[in-house]
DNA sequence: CAGATTGGGTTCCGAAAAGGAACTTGTCAA
DNA sequence: TTGACAAGTTCCTTTTCGGAACCCAATCTG
């Protein structure tokens, strides 16, 4: 397949990436959960080329993760703010943040710390079951045709039957 | 910053971007997971250019996700494998597809679900914290200066103190 | 009221990356 | 001796990226 066809896989992986899946773009959604909201902000803060945020912007709104709101009328200005569906990828840009300090912090360890503010302790987001609420590692989990699964998709079948699929 | 940068930056998730942030990267380790190992399996699975592919499998081997060995001598052929890194990302897989199921599935639902051994249920993983076990959200995390912090880094501060960050 | 400034882009160019197909290398089997 | 196989590498064309310049409407500033 090519990559723009992505979206069009019946797998929720592939459909994920399709829209975050590029260079830049969870950078970008770095800085909208870090409040950053106005086009000049995120090309001062990362660098970015102005025609590639502007496109990765466009895609963002399109997707339906970013909404453009006018915060000012004359002159009209917009700014770019997480929907829903935006914030809902908290949970991936917090694994991707804890996998970084894990395994890409040098010898000093991790730039920045997060504390649960509900127990205080400094912590990591770990996977849990939505229904019992355990953690649940790659082999804790079984693979079976959902209702979206196109007549032909081969589940797949492992050993153990993996958890990350098409 | 340029792209090829990224890894030199003083945050965690701009580091794991630097690694699985590119075109293609994810979906090969989403074959990794299901425990495809062999050049050919993974560019018929993915219909990828193969030196894109061969450029993929050195820069993951390059940064200990996977590991090339060898599974037989004469011809010499080997195969690539999940590290204890590359396993390490099964978070950022896993709460990648529960987004993908849950804002890109059309209508009809998921293509694919997932039980949970342990406890029989259909179930996706919210991130929890790995101190008390309870579930956080972006607002139940407090970001404070870590170790490898540089002298000049900004932690960010929001108004209730963001949890993404530098 | 002319001219500069600001915010949010678009355009243009050369360089890098991706898509696609063909070619290479080492080994064995027919 | 020819063919097949696995795992790449090369070559060519099309996209995308990085960087700088340009645009434009609506203010500020002198």
């Amino acid at each position: 397949m090519r990559w723009e066809e992505l979206d069009r896989e019946p797998c929720s992986l592939a459909r994920a990436l399709s829209v975050v899946g590029d260079r830049w773009t969870l950078m970008v959604l770095r800085e909208c959960f870090l409040r950053i909201r106005r086009f000049e902000e995120f090309e001062q803060r990362l660098g970015i080329a102005r025609h590639v945020l502007a496109d990765r912007l466009k895609k963002l709104t399109d997707a339906g993760v970013l909404e453009k709101t006018p915060y000012q009328e004359r002159p009209r200005r917009e700014e770019y703010r997480l929907t829903e569906k935006g914030l809902a990828l908290y949970p991936v840009l917090v694994t991707l943040l804890d996998w970084g300090d894990r395994y890409m912090s040098g010898k000093d360890g991790p730039p920045l710390l997060r504390r649960h503010k509900t127990c205080g302790h400094v912590m990591q987001a770990v996977p849990a079951c939505s229904e019992c609420g355990e953690p649940v590692g790659p082999r804790d989990v079984a693979v079976e045709r959902g209702p979206g699964a196109p007549a032909d998709l081969v589940v797949p079948q492992s050993p153990s039957n993996s958890a990350v699929d098409k």
